[in-house]
DNA sequence: CTGTTGATCTGCT
DNA sequence: GCAGATCAACAGT
């Protein structure tokens, strides 16, 4: 198991959005550790992307995106729900991310059905979802990604071109015209 | 300060 | 398919 090192994500954030699916997201919280394959995600870059936080400039809100990359930018959202993402870009950008939408359970699945209180299809099909399942909140914000800490991101199967889908994205109304939507769903 | 909107999920209809 | 939960950012008063 290899972590994947801060030059992953010192690229362009639709490709690395791409390249993320097919590896781990992986929590510890004291001895527990819980992991799921990355399924979906979303790319969401700068002031070529009306949709991205970071298009308006930075606020302490944002201010992730504008860090180091390599970094978690987890954002509260609908008065109840997380929903995180890794920083990524590449040296022609200011701000940029990658959203975590969806994962398929690896391990610590029973650890994941106590949080969510559901069943194993509906623990982390989801950007909010997945993150009650893993226990994440601002707490992880800013966290590294790069370091073996409490959570972190590992290398796994290499996926084809040509497993994935893309669509627009996601429950945004502005630039539709822009498929950042990655998955190995349908 | 007030009102509106949103990268959502759940439960009910 | 739709309402409700209810926080952060922003635009307007």
């Amino acid at each position: 198991m290899k972590i994947l090192p801060r030059s992953f994500y010192d690229r362009n954030t639709v490709d690395v959005a791409q390249d993320l699916l097919g590896k781990i997201l992986v929590r510890r919280i004291g001895q527990k550790v819980i992991s799921g394959m990355i399924i979906e995600t979303e790319a969401y870059r700068y002031k070529d992307d009306e949709a991205s936080h970071s298009f308006a400039g930075m606020t302490e809100r944002n201010k992730a995106m504008f860090g180091e990359v390599g970094r978690a930018y987890v954002y509260f959202t609908y008065g109840m729900h997380y929903c995180m993402n890794v920083v990524a870009r590449n040296v022609n950008f200011k701000a940029g991310a990658v959203l975590f939408r969806a994962l398929e359970p690896i391990e610590g699945i029973d650890y994941m059905i106590k949080q969510r209180k559901t069943t194993i299809s509906n623990l982390t099909n989801g950007p909010a979802k997945l993150t009650q399942a893993l226990q994440i909140t601002k707490k992880q914000y800013g966290e590294d990604l790069t370091k073996p800490s409490s959570l972190f991101v590992i290398e796994d199967r290499k996926i084809k071109k040509t497993e994935i889908k893309t669509r627009s994205r996601i429950g945004i109304k502005k630039a539709t015209d822009k498929l950042w939507n990655f998955s190995l769903i349908d």
